[in-house]
RNA sequence: GGAGAGAUGGGUGAGUGGCUGAAACCACAAGUUUGCUAAACUUGCGUACGGGAUUACUGUACCGGGGGUUCGAAUCCCCCUCUCUCCGCCA
């Protein structure tokens, strides 16, 4: 969320920048600094009558050391009136601290300057785009591929667990370990720091990186524990920080990580989620960065570098979005995706999504950094699929597909032991 | 699942009603000394939100969370959560 402060002092700009997101924040932000200034109001004044009973507290505990008593009694026959001022207005406090709150997490991140203008994924802005489309004939869908060559079975997964849960086999499953591996260790020769984490996580880590209470339906819930599945590593990987202050010297921390994901994706439904196409649970490899507000521009420049090398050595067609403003996340500062080319289905399908929350996420999560004397202060937070496995097995069956079965990219042979799925 | 113990600052850990935002030690930072390193010594070292010339300084709150008793709670009472140990079960 963002900060009090910026609200207080930058009003005029909060709002200019949420028009980007489409996001008209005027009513909230009145509201903001409506409670936050009676808040300070009232703060003050309890405080001075805190210090009243604080100091009347003291004197009795003197005057009862010096034998006293009456002197005492006498004192204390003062607080009543006082006690129940201070009671009265720290509920008041607390309900004006909800409600500010509450107002608080509704205002979506602010887009950085040069986020482009828009409303829906029309608008999004091609920044760049690599390798060829390859032209095919009589190709394929990846769901038939992956029937041909029994390298998954989409029906043994709806018999075991439903629908969106396939079920790798053979050469399929052992194509899905070589991505993952490969993936790990592209990510640990960038320098990130492998992880793995739990798969599933409390409330306080859904609340810290934003799926709670926003997304509540997104992610499967574990009633008898209270407990929930990830969508992303981004929420375990990113939630060792929540409470933390970090020392400068640390920064940038640049983590990565395997998880299974897992999706409930309600509501959709149709032709998008044919095959691979959408799933409940699916394996990523996602990197994590937490860095200071000098530098994390260049750590998203990194970051995107990353991705982008990862699908130039899948020899993969792609592009680059840079989303518009109301096609952004509701956290994210700015935000570039990676879409792949899926030859037979000639569609673009995304496979990553590589943000900057600025200090929004850290702001929730308490993630702070302190440098030599200076205060603690938010951190940035930054994180990216590199990769996620369903969309970039579609498009590496689909354009692959030959007369004598389906190329491996040479880059993973080393990992799949096998050229050819035939 | 059964029984017990515990939760204090970055860490270890003292503290059974006021002089405790919290001893001591460790870690960390700065300085002094020594030819370097090391050692020794000195000093400093929590967070949040306020006030303030936004420097100095200063107020309040915070000892797992919430409530209660009291003029006053880290300390007493109640509830909750979590962690650890032992037993059982088990990958």
């Amino acid at each position: 969320m963002l900060t009090l402060k910026l609200i207080q002092e930058k009003r005029d700009y909060v709002i200019d920048r949420l028009k980007v997101k489409c996001f008209d924040a005027t009513e909230i932000v009145n509201k903001i600094i409506s409670l936050d200034n009676q808040r300070k109001t009232l703060q003050s004044d309890t405080e001075s009558a805190q210090k009243s009973m604080n100091e009347i507290s003291k004197s009795v505990g003197m005057l009862m050391k010096e034998g006293k008593k009456d002197e005492a009694e006498k004192a204390k026959t003062q607080t009543a009136a006082l006690k129940a001022k201070i009671n009265e207005q720290t509920n008041q406090l607390k309900e004006i601290e909800v409600e500010l709150q509450k107002n608080l997490v509704l205002l979506p991140n602010l887009p950085y300057e040069e986020v482009p203008q828009g409303k829906t994924a029309e608008d999004n802005k091609v920044v760049k785009m690599g390798n060829e489309i390859p032209t095919l004939t009589n190709a394929l869908p990846h769901w038939e591929l992956a029937k041909k060559y029994n390298l998954i079975d989409f029906e043994l997964g709806v018999k075991i667990s439903g629908a969106g849960f396939p079920v790798y086999i053979g050469k399929g499953a052992r194509l899905q370990r070589a991505l993952i591996n490969f993936f790990l260790d592209e990510a640990r020769n960038a320098g990130y720091l492998e992880i793995m984490p739990p798969t599933v996580v409390n409330q306080a880590s859904g609340f810290g990186t934003g799926q709670l209470p926003d997304k509540e339906g997104q992610m499967y819930h574990c009633e008898i524990d209270d407990l929930y599945l990830i969508p992303t590593a981004e929420v375990p990987v990113t939630n060792i920080y929540r409470d933390v202050i970090l020392d400068e010297k640390d920064l940038p921390i640049k983590n990565c990580a395997y998880t299974q994901c897992f999706r409930r994706e309600a509501g959709s439904y149709g032709k998008d989620v044919r095959g691979l196409n959408r799933l409940h649970e699916f394996s990523k490899i996602e990197i994590v960065r937490i860095d200071t507000p000098e530098h994390s521009k260049e750590s998203h420049k990194e970051m995107l570098a990353h991705v982008e090398s990862l699908v130039k050595k899948l020899e993969l067609p792609y592009r680059i979005l840079h989303l518009c403003g109301g096609d952004m996340s509701f956290t994210a500062a700015t935000c570039f995706d990676f879409e792949v080319f899926s030859a037979a289905q000639q569609r673009w399908l995304e496979v990553s999504s590589v943000s900057n929350f600025d200090s929004y996420q850290a702001n929730r999560l308490k993630c702070r950094y302190k440098s030599a004397d200076k205060k603690p202060q938010l951190c940035h937070t930054l994180n990216g699929s590199a990769l996620a496995l369903p969309r970039i097995v579609a498009a590496l069956l689909e354009n692959n597909q030959t007369e004598k079965g389906i190329r491996i990219p040479k880059v993973l042979v080393p990992y799949t032991g096998f050229e050819y799925i035939d």
